[in-house]
RNA sequence: CGGGACGUAGCGCAGCCUGGUAGCGUACCUGAAUGGGGUUCAGGUGGUCGCGAGUUCAAAUCUCGCCGUCCCGACCA
């Protein structure tokens, strides 16, 4: 491909609307264009890498049997409706109304469609298992799209479906998954890891995220170094440091703590530690108020607390609120008699003696409170949020906090779409059964933009060979000068016939131009062509990632170049 | 959804406070020189100042509304 031939619009300065580099990265090395907010058109260089990377996906599930096919990217909103997501999925789900007025959304997942498709032609568990997948425009309205390709509204996702008549075979294909997107992100020389995940609006009862590792990831990690356990803050359980109080249980004493709300202040004010006080905070679900119970150095995790108390809607009360529920304002609830509102504790506050807490009263506090004489909740849990050094539940070992990508997810989501979408297969005894499902998403620009946040300089982007839209560039520095302009395109020409995937920058520009370029979209390996060395019957090989240059011999160029390149 | 900021040439910005019909850099076009790291000089093209109302003799500038974009927060009792 000749440059002069293609559609490359680079830019020298930051767009001022990129924040991260990969965002900045891809705009600048004329990979993408901004259509709207987190919509962006994908121009040819972009579109080169992404193909790549798309091949490398649809290699690797080849090969552990999946297949692919394509699905409509409008759906019906029946589907959902039989699913129950059409209520339950929120904003997100962008709805469109057709000419007649009927329901139809912009899919943000597909496994609404993947059902019915399959709930058609399944009959026996002889059709079964049956593994699909997609590489496919999703659609999610986002609150806040951000970071270029990292947080998109319309995205290519490759999503894929299983299909299984026991768990024994869901587990198979769910970790054939697992391996394969291993070796995807493995052969895009991604460093990640893969921790274990809540499985949220999806659904399911086990799932794994693939975390690509990089400061400006939006989600927290929770990694041991020594066990490798690995999940997401949403999912993460940690042992925590204990406190021993030995002593004995003192009388229940009500204090005046004028102006005193918060942990910090009703810690400094009383002297007491942040671990002796029992925070109490009122959450407002769809069902009812709940006041849940947590140490007071520690912090809800909100995901873990709705997935206990099975609610869809779950958000901390209002000052009024809190007011109507307690009888107190915000900032001295206690569990110390209150009526009609049912109370949760986490684990944490088990072994506290003589607490602290808020009195459900305006500037007062109950001081030596105990769990058993004093109060009783109605059910325990774990509803906290994993803090760093906090210990490994498996080996005691402290655990480490990373910021992550989420590159890719898997489910395995049993039978919470087969059974209410009717999705049955007959098994061995006759007898009709949901279909047990698994999905896995992998998303394919956002891949894209996680190699250039791991793999990039002050000078640009540095591909890994793998996704690189082109693996060799020749700059031809003075292609006025006809020797240099002959010996590069016949170079050109050469590595074009040896199917070699080269990109010939033959403009009409100054060589400071050209190696700037070359820098900025980073090809991997540079054909450099000039005056001097041309003359010598020499050219040099440029490494992008190390800034090496090479001279050699005209004649060796091409073999020295597949040796470095391997 | 709340808070903050921004919107002026393809891109990056100034001008706005104190109203008088637009400027810088870069890119682009022409010419010349230069020719291995965004070169230099000369000349030139390009903007209904996001949109709409209002105030005014006069609005990029002041006022109001809308739209768009980005950032921060989503939370500790």
């Amino acid at each position: 491909m000749r440059w002069s031939n293609y559609f490359l619009p680079t830019l020298k300065e930051n767009p001022k609307d990129a924040e991260v580099v990969s965002h900045s990265l891809m705009l600048r090395s004329g990979m993408i264009k901004k259509a709207a907010s987190g919509i962006y058109s994908i121009l040819p260089l972009g579109w080169r890498s992404m193909k790549k990377l798309m091949n490398i996906v649809r290699e690797e599930l080849d090969r552990i049997g999946a297949v692919e096919l394509i699905m409509p990217a409008i759906q019906p909103a029946e589907l959902w409706m039989e699913s129950g997501r059409w209520f339950k999925y929120g904003k997100e789900l962008l709805r469109i109304k057709d000419r007649h007025e009927r329901d139809f959304c912009f899919g943000p997942t597909h496994e609404e469609v993947i059902t019915d498709i399959l709930r058609d032609y399944i009959q026996s568990y002889k059709d079964l298992p049956v593994n699909l997948y997609q590489i496919q425009t999703k659609f999610r309205d986002e609150v806040r799209p951000r970071f270029g390709l990292i947080r998109q509204r319309e995205f290519f996702m490759k999503d894929g479906y299983s299909f299984h008549s026991s768990e024994e075979c869901l587990d198979r294909t769910y970790q054939d998954y697992y391996n394969a997107y291993r070796k995807i992100f493995e052969r895009c020389r991604l460093e990640y890891t893969v921790v274990e995940a809540d499985t949220g609006t999806i659904g399911g009862y086990q799932s794994h995220e693939f975390m690509v590792l990089a400061e400006t990831g939006e989600d927290a990690i929770f990694f041991c170094p020594s066990c490798s356990y690995g999940a997401n803050a949403e999912k993460a359980v940690s042992k925590l440091k204990e406190f021993i109080f030995d002593e004995k249980e003192k009388a229940l004493e009500k204090v005046h703590t004028p102006q005193v709300h918060t942990v910090e202040e009703v810690s400094s004010f009383l002297g007491v530690p942040e671990e002796k006080i029992i925070k109490t905070m009122i959450y407002e679900t769809e069902k009812a108020f709940y006041a849940v119970l947590i140490r007071g150095d520690r912090s809800i995790n909100e995901t873990k607390l709705k997935n206990f108390l099975d609610v869809q809607f779950l958000n901390l009360a209002s000052e009024e609120k809190i007011e109507r529920v307690t009888g107190g304002p915000m900032g001295f609830s206690g569990p110390l008699g209150l009526k009609g509102i049912e109370i949760f504790a986490d684990h944490s506050i088990k072994n506290i003696k003589n607490a602290v807490v808020g009195a459900n009263e305006k500037d007062y506090h109950y001081v030596n409170v105990n769990m058993g004489r004093d109060f009783n909740p109605s059910g325990w849990g774990d509803f906290q949020m994993v803090q760093r050094g906090d210990l490994c539940v498996n080996c005691n070992t402290p655990l480490q906090e990373y910021r992550g990508i989420e590159v890719g997810h898997i489910f395995k989501l049993g039978t919470k779409y087969s059974e209410p979408m009717k999705c049955l297969y007959i098994d061995e005894k006759g007898q009709k059964k949901p279909v047990i499902m698994g999905c896995y998403g992998l998303g394919i620009g956002r891949t894209l933009a996680s190699a250039i946040e791991q793999s990039h300089d002050e000078k640009g982007i540095i591909w890994p060979l793998p996704l690189s839209p082109f693996s060799f560039i020749i700059l031809s520095l003075n292609p006025e000068d006809k020797g240099v302009r002959e010996l590069s395109d016949k170079i050109y020409q050469e590595m074009v016939q040896k199917g070699e995937e080269v990109f010939y920058d033959d403009r009409e520009e100054r060589a400071g131009v050209k190696f700037k370029d070359a820098e900025l979209i980073g090809i991997p390996y540079q054909i450099i062509i000039g005056s001097k060395k041309a003359k010598e019957n020499k050219v040099e090989i440029g490494i992008r990632k190390t800034g090496e240059k090479i001279t050699m011999e005209v004649s060796e160029y091409y073999e020295k170049l597949k040796n470095i390149a391997l």
